[in-house]
RNA sequence: GGCGACGUGGCCAAGUGGCAAGGCAGGGGCCUGCAAAGCCCUUAUCCCCGGUUCGAAUCCGGGCGUCGCCUCCA
């Protein structure tokens, strides 16, 4: 089965077959660096981190491009009301850009060029535009023709004359066509500049990125991802710029994701309703919010709000304590007769379909919904299977639950949700059991591991002296300092959880 | 006004022709000294009206509603 993808240029969905076997070259619009990125960027960074993820995990080698504009009229805006260099700006928001991307578990791009260092080739490719007639210089502008590009409105499902007789479009004598979009700008005093056949200058939006993913991807590449907004005018644009400049198809499949929306509305700088992704993540734990975002598909809309991201602190705790109770098979007996045979197959099984639904939902333009669906499937069929036969483990039934806890944890992590590593299990107690077991069992020492095992022989004692005044002494003090305790056939289950 | 998307249980959300995933919340039960975790059971005329089909949440037409793009926007 091959991957199939929604393809925005066809409105269809497709079979996903790279231009070069087993390699994909893909593109997506990175941040403009003139404010720190709201929560509506980080889903659509989220969303082409998994899609990159997915394909690298379904063995593809993946060269992912995304460039940092910072150059640009809003830095300028900023800068002016800051009253510092623009390039400053820049700077400082680029950093808290990467910053905010490592937060959230996002990898790092193959290549991540800056548009300032690009104006070359951006130079060289309006020359290309001017020489062969489809650009047009105006008192140090340049602007692109797009009565001179018989495609233009292809990707947005757009026509040329509907777009006019929307009459919202600026109206500048100077155009040849309203809807003529500028390749280069004059620099007005103070603004950052560069040297141009045309004069002192800046270039326009929407160049940079048909600029680098030509550099560095070369035409026509696999992929190009952003979001929906961006379908017009940019991407039209750039489609408009690489095709007229190069006369090769520029990109093959246009992914675009869907709108994060607060209160059912559109998230955005201008309509000033937006979240800050570095808010967010200082509140909720990075799992929490990528399991939150990707329960829904990426091209829907997703309505976020506090109680979503409660619901989705719940949701994820079901994943930690499937993941730990798993876990906690490997230190539990595992001596005794076993499950049934049919429980046995049945496990076997849940696993296979898991690990099948995940590829076979993520393959169907990266249904990440149905995917994370088929975990907790999985889950469900692990903790049954578990409690139906915790206290009759025999050694096959152990290395089966620990298979399916590595599945988990192995498709979770696709999705970039991580689980705390095994070996977090019971070390770095806090220093406060020491305490703890001093006063509840008279321990003298200063070993926290060794103080634990004190407070569970006392507990163990009192509860088979039913004394279970002594016993809940024990477990309540211990749930204090983030400790939980319980219990199974097996004996006491011990699990620290920092911040819990 | 032009273009487009969407409308699935209390909430969120998969599902594009064949018994309606999953998460959260609610109710009942099992397990437990009590818990916790977990398991089991339980809640859907798939916005409305027509049509196509043996069969429609899914396709077609109409209606109502919501949202997005058309201007900077992920």
């Amino acid at each position: 089965m091959s991957i199939r993808l929604y393809n925005t240029l066809t409105r269809r969905k497709e079979d996903f077959e790279p231009r070069e076997p087993g390699k994909v070259a893909m593109y997506v619009c990175g941040p403009t660096v003139y404010n720190h990125i709201h929560i509506g960027n980080g889903r659509t960074f989220l969303t082409f981190d998994v899609i990159r993820r997915y394909l690298i995990w379904r063995g593809f080698e993946v060269r992912f491009v995304q460039n940092i504009t910072d150059v640009d009229d809003k830095i300028i805006n900023r800068a002016n009301e800051e009253e510092r260099p623009a390039a400053e700006v820049a700077e400082v928001y680029t950093a808290a850009f990467r910053k905010a991307m490592e937060d959230f578990g996002i990898e790092r791009p193959t290549v991540q060029p800056m548009a300032t260092a690009m104006i070359e080739p951006m130079i060289g490719m309006v020359n290309r535009l001017i020489e062969n007639g489809h650009a047009y210089v105006v008192d140090g502008d340049v602007y692109f023709s797009v009565r001179s590009f018989p495609e233009y409105g292809k990707l947005s499902g757009r026509d040329i004359d509907d777009l006019l007789s929307g009459a919202r479009v600026d109206v500048d004598s100077r155009k040849q066509d309203p809807l003529d979009f500028a390749l280069w700008k004059a620099a007005k005093p103070g603004e950052p500049h560069w040297t141009s056949p045309w004069g002192e200058g800046r270039p326009g939006w929407h160049l940079e990125c048909s600029v680098m993913s030509e550099a560095e991807l070369g035409v026509p590449f696999d992929i190009h991802g952003g979001g929906s907004d961006l379908v017009f005018p940019h991407h039209e644009n750039e489609i408009a710029q690489s095709e007229a400049a190069t006369g090769q198809p520029f990109a093959r499949y246009w992914l675009h994701g869907g709108m994060l929306q607060i209160n059912a509305e559109k998230m955005s700088k201008s309509l000033g309703n937006f979240m800050l992704l570095r808010d967010v993540l200082a509140q909720y734990p990075t799992p929490v919010v990528r399991l939150l975002m990707l329960q829904t598909h990426y091209r829907s809309p997703l309505d976020f709000s506090s109680d979503r991201l409660d619901e989705a602190v719940t949701a994820y705790e079901r994943i930690l304590n499937l993941v730990r109770n798993l876990r906690w098979v490997r230190t539990a007996e595992a001596s005794g007769d076993g499950a049934l045979e049919s429980a046995r197959t049945a496990l076997a099984a849940a696993l296979e379909e898991a690990r099948a639904k995940f590829v076979s939902e993520m393959d169907d333009d990266f249904n990440t919904a149905g995917a994370i669906a088929g975990v907790f499937e999985l889950g469900r069929a692990a903790n049954a299977f578990l409690s139906e036969n915790q206290s009759d483990l025999a050694a096959v039934d152990r290395e089966s639950l620990l298979e399916a806890e590595s599945l988990v944890v192995e498709l979770l992590g696709v999705l970039g949700i991580d689980v705390p590593d095994a070996d977090d299990d019971g070390e770095e107690l806090p220093p406060d059991v020491v305490e703890l077991a001093r006063q509840l069992t008279g321990y003298e020492g200063s070993d926290s591991a060794a103080a634990i095992r004190a407070l569970l022989a006392a507990r163990s004692v009192a509860r088979t002296e039913k004394n279970w005044a002594a016993a809940d002494a024990v477990r309540d003090g211990l749930l204090l300092i983030g400790i939980t305790i319980e219990d199974t056939p097996q004996g006491p289950r011990v699990n620290y959880r920092p911040r819990g």
